[in-house]
DNA sequence: TTTATTTACGCAATCGTTCCCGATTCAAAA
DNA sequence: TTTTGAATCGGGAACGATTGCGTAAATAAA
């Protein structure tokens, strides 16, 4: 079934002129008479006449839409990252082409080869948990790609990110815990070579240390995924409630661990704060109504959207190839309620 | 910043070739010998050649990518959506392009205007609560753009249609509410123009008279924004608390209808369900960490995004205009929790 | 009146691919 | 030996919009 669009062809055979008198009345060229320009409009109003954005893109090379690849699309984190990135994608009339990794490196992979084949602009990726092989990626980059990362960044491409003040963020939450009383604090951290997850366990070393409260490997847990699968939180949790001395509060390393660590002390009838303390990063607006009331560190998610967007519009519309880039760090919020 | 990509007649020039038969080779055409299939594809391999799809767009008249409309992307029930048609979309090798109404119909149709300025093979769209003109819609479907609708459907454009089975969900959500003992079940609706509204109100309706309860308006209100905006909600429940016989139960229309409800209860100090239950449609898997945990009745989110995408794909696909059209509804899921 | 300049438009190339026609070669059939 | 016909490949016209260049007519300047 084909969509049959109306041409600057039809427009010029209907009037008796040429396609690129058309073309340019349309785009107000002052080579055109006012008297012909004024047909031309209201013809093209008339059959509702829409440029073909496909051609344009292949003439101007440049296709006025970004990519997003983000691990999941269903995570209020990056849903709400990705409505900040389209609010400003949206005022500037480019299109947001959205891909999920489901944190699978070839599936990242494969998106990347296909937003790429020359039909985005530019990229705004958050690298997958599986993510170890960047050389795609830095080729990418090196034949002139824009792309900025947000929230999950890599080290080795040189680009603007944008990312929340991460280690700042778990000191915060640390501390707060240590503030309470908390003297044997776990972490469960997400994937291990994330950089968000470097940071944040950065952040939590120092706040323990600030503390005189010696670092414990055991207390340190990792979901791989994120917390994406619940049973690698499950597993995690049992493995730190498994030691002798088991930890009085959990630090949660991202929003699913959070929630699905919260449902494990529920299924095993865990109360929270008494029996164990919880906090984490979080970015869902339910957390004030959950039961308890969750502690959370929250993201500015849909600002880091906004940010993302319009340094990648930036890297787009500028002339010269970039050199000078910037790692906006955005400050985390802790919300302090019931469950420490 | 420019991107340079290599093309079919870089490799036909150092090749020697012409791009017909390179273009040929890659194709696996049968009129191209192994030896110069074999060279062109090594060469191209070398080279890292990704055929310009925009080019392959405007030749072929089809952009294998898909258009969704939704309100907005940071809504549990839309992102599951979403993540269900990339999920089809991903498969058979389409694109997904994102765009929000924010439930205006302005932004709604400059969206519209957008996407089908030949960039979207076809178009997904759960239309806004503040659309009441379907006009360009209609001019679209009739010029040909396969069109699918999910969730919020109009019945003035006959095409395929994905919805939950919202009459029953709302009787099934009532009856349960009667069943409990409760007697004055209040309904929180969406805005009173969308379908799913007219659905559910309806199956309350049912569910009431089948128990001998009579039906009284002022036990209805109405979200015009569905919620979106907290106040309208919070207007909405003042509204039916100021009654001479005030509800000892709510039956809330759509996912933030009913956190913004419970989110009301909280700040009033309203018990739940002592003072009040509460039960609603919902698409968030933290309902059961809420407190309290909360009744809900469920949509198949997910499933409802893959149907409408092979539903699209199929349109797409389809060599000649379709005619034959089915609406599919799928069943919701109650939930019973402890809220009611 | 002649020359220079402006105005208003058309021709044709271009972006990267695809594909309809031919054209050529070489082997098999007549 | 001539005819037919695969097998391979190239030329060139699309797809729809943009734009540099050329040019005719109209107007202004000399």
């Amino acid at each position: 079934m084909k969509f049959e669009a109306v041409t600057i062809k039809h427009i010029a055979q209907e009037l008796g002129l040429s396609t690129s008198t058309v073309s340019r009345a349309l785009r107000d060229s002052h080579e055109i008479s006012q008297a012909t320009k004024k047909m031309v409009l209201d013809h093209a109003k008339k059959v509702g006449f829409k440029p073909n954005r496909i051609a344009q893109s292949l003439k101007e090379r440049k296709s006025l839409s970004i990519g997003v690849i983000v691990c999941e699309i269903a995570n209020s984190f990056f849903s709400q990252v990705i409505n900040g990135i389209d609010s400003v994608a949206y005022k500037h009339g480019y299109n947001v082409i959205i891909a999920q990794s489901m944190e699978s490196a070839e599936r990242e992979l494969m998106n990347l080869e296909y937003l790429t084949s020359s039909s985005i602009d530019g990229l705004i990726i958050s690298v997958s948990t599986e993510t170890k092989n960047f050389s795609y990626l830095k080729k990418l980059h090196e034949r002139g790609l824009p792309i900025v990362f947000v929230d999950r960044v890599i080290d080795e491409i040189e680009t603007h990110k944008v990312i929340a003040d991460n280690y700042k963020g778990a000191y915060k939450a640390t501390k707060h815990l240590i503030e309470r009383g908390y003297k044997k604090i776990a972490i469960l951290s997400n994937n291990r070579g994330l950089s968000i997850s470097q940071e944040r366990l950065d952040g939590y070393r120092a706040a323990l240390k600030e503390a005189n409260i010696p670092v414990k490997e055991n207390m340190i847990a990792y979901c791989d995924h994120g917390g994406m699968i619940y049973s690698e939180v499950e597993s995690a949790m049992k493995m730190l409630l498994k030691q002798r001395v088991k930890p009085d509060a959990i630090f949660a390393g991202s929003d699913k661990i959070t929630t699905g660590c919260l449902r494990f002390m529920k299924h095993k009838n865990i109360r929270t704060p008494q029996d164990l303390a919880l906090i984490g990063f979080s970015n869902t607006d339910l957390t004030e109504l959950l039961n308890p009331p969750l502690s959370v560190i929250k993201q500015p998610a849909f600002e880091m959207g906004q940010a993302s967007a319009s340094l990648l519009l930036s890297l787009i519309e500028s002339k010269r190839p970039q050199t000078k880039f910037e790692t906006r760090s955005q400050t985390t919020e802790l919300l302090i309620r019931k469950s420490t």
